[in-house]
DNA sequence: AAGTAAGGTTACGCGCGAGTAGGTAGACTG
DNA sequence: CAGTCTACCTACTCGCGCGTAACCTTACTT
């Protein structure tokens, strides 16, 4: 039953989605659906929750502890790839759908992704400790920062993916990871990019 | 009028948001709306029309030709994270807001994404030409791929950069311009990252 | 066989908002 | 001053879709 949901809501979009058509779809009638899960919010929420759920799983499954770094952040990437590759309704739901409309679910979205861009983080922390980098040279923030644009490339990756079936999970994280990886590592080594002379006005 | 319009859109969404509210917004009434600009949607894409033009002009207006790939890089970043910190509204709903929905605008939204990112491959692909790099060791639509990447990672760090008025556009960008051309530059070199051995599961 | 509870269904109420019909006020024409 | 044209508004229609009231059917009890 919430599989149809999540079909139908990934078709449609939140609003244009009827419970009609997804109690239809579900094969049951639509007082039911209301005698489950309560309103339309309701059950937007509670697929946002299950999708939100099996995605965190799948990535906190392999992210085993004691690795190094580098290895947790590709388990975990790839994990990412892997499951939305399997579960395009569901990834569609929580990232196109949820995304924007006043309040209500985006909480519940945000939320997840904010765990996600935090781990993240972690590692990269953990990284820099492990080279042994002085404070001063990243401010707090600004590891947090950073994990936020990696995020946002795995995210446009994920499309990109999507987009071309051809394409494995596996070579879509060997990118990221190479985006993502190598240029840390330059930054970590204190090599920074700086801007080019002169105003840009 | 078109302000009024971009507003309301960007604080409710486009379903949420009536044209009653716009109207009145506006300072105007209903049918007026109706007979300058037809429907519901095709106000919203007049909007879409007009911020992405205006976006792709403050981009395109600093990428001077003849400068060097990494310089045009840094302006139209640059230019890019100043207009979304000036134009949050329409910025707000070029991204929130026409992504995803079925069909009727997201057509118009994604095609100036693609433009941009094709852009950003030009910009790449410049660059490893003039490293001298052979074509296999990256593919014609790793190109494309990587690009993307960037442009996510610029859509992400446009989102903290919104809930962080404290922090510069200028700042981003030298962010943004860490990860990408510092992660760049190692792989144009050939150095790129590999998978740890063994498989993943 | 009558009572009743569980698990469904059909068919409706009702609000909301896109789009419109028809009217009004002023300016311009002969 | 009658005609009419422009620019705009008030007040409506109408469909759509959420949520529900009332009804039906099957199985189980006494």
């Amino acid at each position: 039953m919430l599989d149809a949901a999540v079909q139908v809501f990934s078709r449609r979009g939140y609003h244009a989605a009827s419970m009609d058509e997804i109690a239809e779809r579900a094969g049951i009638s639509k007082p039911l659906v209301y005698l489950y899960l309560g309103s339309k919010a309701d059950l937007f929420t509670a697929c946002i929750r299950r999708e939100a759920g099996r995605l965190r799983e799948a990535i906190t499954s392999v992210a085993e502890d004691g690795l190094a770094p580098q290895e947790q952040l590709w388990r975990g990437v790839n994990a990412f790839f892997g499951f939305v590759a399997q579960h395009r309704e569901g990834w569609s739901v929580l990232y196109r759908q949820a995304r924007g409309q006043g309040e209500p679910f985006s909480g519940e979205v945000a939320k997840m992704r904010r765990m996600i861009v935090e781990t993240v983080a972690a590692l990269i922390a953990r990284a820099m400790a492990a080279e042994g980098v002085r404070k001063p040279a990243v401010e707090g923030d600004e590891v947090l920062a950073l994990a936020n644009a990696l995020v946002g490339a795995g995210e446009s990756l994920t499309e990109w993916l999507l987009d071309h079936p051809e394409e494995s999970p596996e070579v879509t994280s060997a990118r990221l990871m190479n985006l993502a990886w190598m240029g840390l590592s330059n930054v970590l080594r204190g090599k920074v990019w700086r801007p080019p002379a002169g105003p840009s006005r």
